[in-house]
DNA sequence: GTTGGAAACGTAACCGATAACGATTGCAAT
DNA sequence: ATTGCAATCGTTATCGGTTACGTTTCCAAC
């Protein structure tokens, strides 16, 4: 078959096999009540043309399909190790998996682009849905498990203990002696985003170290977007000793831009980031973070929506994963400790 | 909507606006032939179902989709390098992406697994298809294009320039001094691994090293598959000063039995791989390999297989990328260097 | 008043596969 | 010979959306 033929239907086997499609549909479904000499003709029907059912005509008939979706905008290294989770617990599963990725055609009108390809994807083709970090509540008539979902969602969901990894950054910074401590924020609605927040507000409140409202820069966890932020904090004559930045992506930024300025960490800066991306401990120095295991989000999501389609799912409706602060070179105690004029800016 | 629900068609659109689901088709492609007042009617009623058009039902339909697949069987780093260049390459395009993973339900049988998922995707869903590093040839009914192609494979296909890069290699560690050169060859049927294994040979032969057969060992790309082979050759009291793996994956477990046998690498032994993976930069002693540039790859695949879709390809159907060599830690001069003129074994 | 033609809309036939249902056949028990 | 039951297989409705085609409506031109 070049390019251009039409693809081989059932009738064509029918066709060849001299029997009806119901016929086919029966033999390629090993379902009873064909006779033998039947199968045999249809089977060799099927070899000669290369007949393989066509999954989407299948979908629209069938109400189950077997295919799971997952649903992501983005590529990024945090996806990836999400789909080895995924896949891992899919394997063997009977479950095949569709990624739909979109093109972001539509650009500033993708927010919500989730909810748009869940409904067109959960109607007929996939069974049940796994979606990444939405960028608002989604809904749909199959079943649905989020990853790192909105803040008040609803829906069946998995995330990291972002509260008490946030929080145990703020102690072990302030443990290291640091007072002033810069925090990068996240995208605000997401749940992920404003945990790490509180955490980082708990955290403080709690050892008694006033809160400074100016050294919270309000990011959205694309990388880029924390270069502005962390230029501003460092470049105050009060500057923080540390940063702290929701995500390593914005983390790794927070590393550059103190280099651009000259500033060596961990000796006059500290930063530490959060998620534990592989890029985060090649960094120089290797970033301090909190490993969230994205591997067991996206194999603890796929488990639950596998058992959710099925009907076998027993457990709680939102998943929360344990957090592991991981130490790395990023991180020393402040050099000088809390004096309001320390250096003079190069 | 909860899950459950019964999803939103076109005929409860229709049934809403008091219309036809023609009519409601017609003004979901923005047709011709309805009147401004029925538009409005419909939009409504879209708008208070939520209703979204079922890929499925349309791609029956339809014979375009604006939809391309890409299938893969595993989710190495490889993999989503090659993911990130797709996604590129059809950002903004107007097509969006359906990664089809398989949950390797058949074990054995996955052999030619990309066969069947493509015809299964390619007779409606997909307008097109992006396979990588199948089994075995391909086809289909509608325009695919192959990275890393078998050997004499006549589909469209992006590769890197594997011969040159191998020469390259080869080249190189004879120019350090090395002359007893082993080689572990990837999976025979792939055209990538043929090359690669051309290149060592070539590039001995012009030399005028003789080639000892018994220092090729028949790998698979497998990397647990490169430990025998890499014993067999480390354990020989006339073992080789250098080691050639056909991909970095197998150059790593190398790295590992040289450890293991005590061997210093790379004082004791030269390794290079081939692909540059991520990791291979973090290996210790870093891996010198040679770039293939996955994310090219990806991009000029996905690029390749947008136009031959509209029908604009102009290009050669195979494509070839230029290769890096890329010097880290794993290489050195042989410890020992012998009479300069002669090349015979030690 | 009639006609022509285009605009507006509905009807029904698809697309490929499945499954409920009915029809036919074979075989054994009565 | 007749009945009963199961095995076997074809017919047809159906999934949701698209489109060729037919019908109706409306308005301008003759």
């Amino acid at each position: 078959m070049a390019d251009g033929d039409a693809p081989v239907t059932m009738s064509d086997v029918a066709r060849l096999a001299g029997v009806s499609t119901a016929t086919v549909s029966r033999v390629v479904n090993g379902r009873y009540g064909v006779s033998a000499s039947t199968i045999a003709q249809v089977r060799s029907a099927i070899e000669r043309l290369g007949y393989e059912s066509s999954l989407v005509a299948t979908s629209l008939r069938r109400s189950r399909t077997n295919v799971l979706g997952l649903v992501t905008h983005s590529f990024q290294s945090y996806t990836a190790e999400v789909l080895k989770g995924v896949m891992d617990a899919l394997s063997q599963s009977g479950f095949d998996l569709i990624i739909y990725a979109n093109s972001d055609l539509y650009g500033k009108y993708s927010e919500g682009w989730e909810q748009r390809h869940l409904t067109r994807l959960s109607g007929t083709l996939t069974d049940g849905c796994i979606v990444v970090t939405p960028w608002g509540e989604v809904r749909s008539s199959t079943p649905v498990v989020v990853i790192d979902p909105v803040r008040d969602s609803t829906v069946p969901s998995v995330t990291a203990d972002n509260l008490a990894g946030a929080t145990q950054v703020v102690e072990y910074l302030l443990g290291l002696g640091h007072r002033r401590i810069g925090f990068i924020a996240g995208r605000s609605s997401l749940a992920a985003a404003w945990s790490r927040e509180e955490g980082y507000r708990r955290a403080l409140a709690e050892a008694g170290v006033p809160a400074d409202p100016t050294l919270v820069g309000r990011g959205d966890f694309n990388p880029e977007s924390a270069i502005p932020l962390a230029r501003a904090l460092l470049e105050r004559p009060d500057r923080p000793t540390a940063i702290f930045a929701a995500s390593d992506g914005m983390a790794l930024k927070v590393l550059e831009v103190a280099k651009e300025l000259g500033l060596d960490v961990p000796g006059d800066l500290s930063v530490v980031g959060f998620d534990n991306i592989p890029e985060s401990a090649l960094a120089e120095p290797a970033l301090t973070t909190v490993d969230q295991s994205m591997y067991q989000l996206g194999y603890e999501a796929a488990h639950m929506l596998k058992s959710l389609v099925t009907g076998e799912w027993e457990g709680p409706s939102r998943i929360t994963l344990p957090t592991r602060l991981v130490v790395r070179g990023s991180t020393a105690p402040p050099k000088i400790t809390e004096s309001p004029e320390t250096t003079a800016e190069a």
